[in-house]
DNA sequence: TTGACTTTCGTACATTTGTACGAATATGCT
DNA sequence: AGCATATTCGTACAAATGTACGAAAGTCAA
C-alpha cells in the first residue's frame, strides 16, 4: 500500500463529502477487502500524524484540507522558485482569524488598489480584534462604510486610501471601526 | 429550541472537531435529554437546507464553514455598504478550483502589484486548467519560475508583468506553464 | 378552556462502527 | 534459499449509530 496514494484517496473523499470516511467506507475507497486492513492502515496514518483523533475517538482531518506548498516565487524578475517540497499550506491556519466573529464583504472600487485590494475581492473582517495604527479596517464614516488604512496620530484618526487619486478621509461627525481586515481572498 | 443558537453550537463543534457531531454527541451539545430530540431537530435543519446528507446518509456540513456575507463595500469614496444579511460566503465554493491538482506558492517581489498580487500573498496554482489569454499563470521561462499574465498573439507568447517598472518577458528557449492562478490569499 | 400543533422524551431495533486477534499472504533482506 | 517483518484478510464482539414511533410536555390561537 502506497501511503501517498491512500492520502490522495482520502483527500478525494474529503473533498466530495466534506468529512472523513468510516473504516467501512474506506474499504472500497482504498481497494481493500476488509475493515481490518483499513483499520491497520489508518493506524499508520495516525502514527505519521496525517490523521488525528479527537477526544471522542473519532477521526478528524489534519493534512487533508491543505494545499502542497512548493515554495516562493518571484513576482519580480524571474528567479528559481525555491522548491521546498512537502510543506503544506494549511487553509485552517490561514483563516484562523476568519472563523470567529467575522464577516465578509465584497469589494467594489479601486481606492485600495495599491494595497492589493481590488474590485471583486472578498475581505474578511474580524470585529473582535482591536484596530491598530496601520491596520486596514472596515469603517463607518459619517454614516457610510468603507475599507481604508487606519492612521492614528495622538487621537486624530485619518483613514488613508491606497490610491493616489483619492484623498485621506478625516471623519467629521462619527467614526465606527467595524473591524480589522484579516484576510483578502480573490478567485479568478 | 432556537434554530440560530443550535446552528451556532454546531458551528462551534465543527470548528473544534473539524467534523459534525453524531446525534449522540449533539445531546449534551444542544442540551437535550435524548437522541430522539436531536434527530428531530436535525431533520428540521435538513429541511431548511442548513445541513445536508451525502449519499451514504451521513451528515455533511453546508453552511458551517462559512462566513456571513454582509454585502458590498466601496473601496472608493464611501457609500453605504448594501447590507444584505443572511448571505453566506462559502469558503468551499471560493476554493473549488484550489483543492484539485493544485499547489501554493508564496509571492515575493512586486512585479504583479497592479494586479493586486503582493509580496507575502499566497497564490494557488491549478495545474490541470489550461491557460487562456489573459490568465495569470505560474510559468517557467528559460529555467526560472515566475508569476505573470499570459498573452498569446497567434502563437507568440508574452508574459506581462503588472508593474510599469518591469518589462514584458519574451521567452527565448523554453516556456512551461505550470498552471493558472485560481486564488490569491492574503493574511494580515 | 379547548383543541391543534410543535417540540421533547424514552425506548426499541437492525446496522454500522471501532477495535482486537489469529491466520494467511506478501515483501524485503541476507 | 531462508527467515523476519510488514501487510492483508476474515471473523468476532461490545458499543454506538441512525431511525422509527408512541407518549408526554409545551406552545399558541380561538
Amino acid at each position: 500500500m502506497n501511503m501517498d496514494l491512500i492520502k490522495e484517496r482520502l483527500k478525494y473523499f474529503y473533498r466530495i463529502h466534506r468529512r472523513l470516511p468510516t473504516y467501512g467506507e474506506m474499504v472500497p475507497l482504498l481497494h481493500y477487502a476488509s475493515r481490518g486492513s483499513t483499520y491497520y492502515v489508518v493506524k499508520r496514518l495516525l502514527q505519521e500524524g496525517i490523521l488525528e483523533k479527537d477526544e471522542n475517538g473519532k477521526l478528524i482531518p489534519k493534512d487533508l484540507l491543505n494545499i502542497p506548498m512548493l515554495g516562493t516565487i518571484r513576482a519580480g524578475y524571474p528567479v528559481p522558485a525555491e522548491i521546498q517540497q512537502d510543506r503544506q499550506l494549511r487553509l485552517h491556519t490561514l483563516f484562523e482569524n476568519a472563523l470567529t466573529a467575522s464577516f465578509a464583504l465584497l469589494v467594489s472600487g479601486d481606492s485600495m488598489i495599491e494595497a492589493g485590494i481590488c474590485e471583486g475581492d472578498y475581505v474578511i473582517i474580524n470585529s473582535s480584534i482591536e484596530a491598530k495604527n496601520g491596520d486596514i479596517v472596515a469603517a463607518c464614516v459619517d454614516g457610510e462604510w468603507t475599507v481604508k488604512m487606519l492612521r492614528k496620530d495622538n487621537d486624530v484618526i485619518v483613514l488613508l486610501p491606497a490610491n493616489k487619486q483619492y484623498q485621506p478621509i478625516h471623519p467629521r461627525e462619527s467614526l465606527t471601526i467595524g473591524g480589522v481586515v484579516v484576510n483578502v481572498i480573490r478567485k479568478y
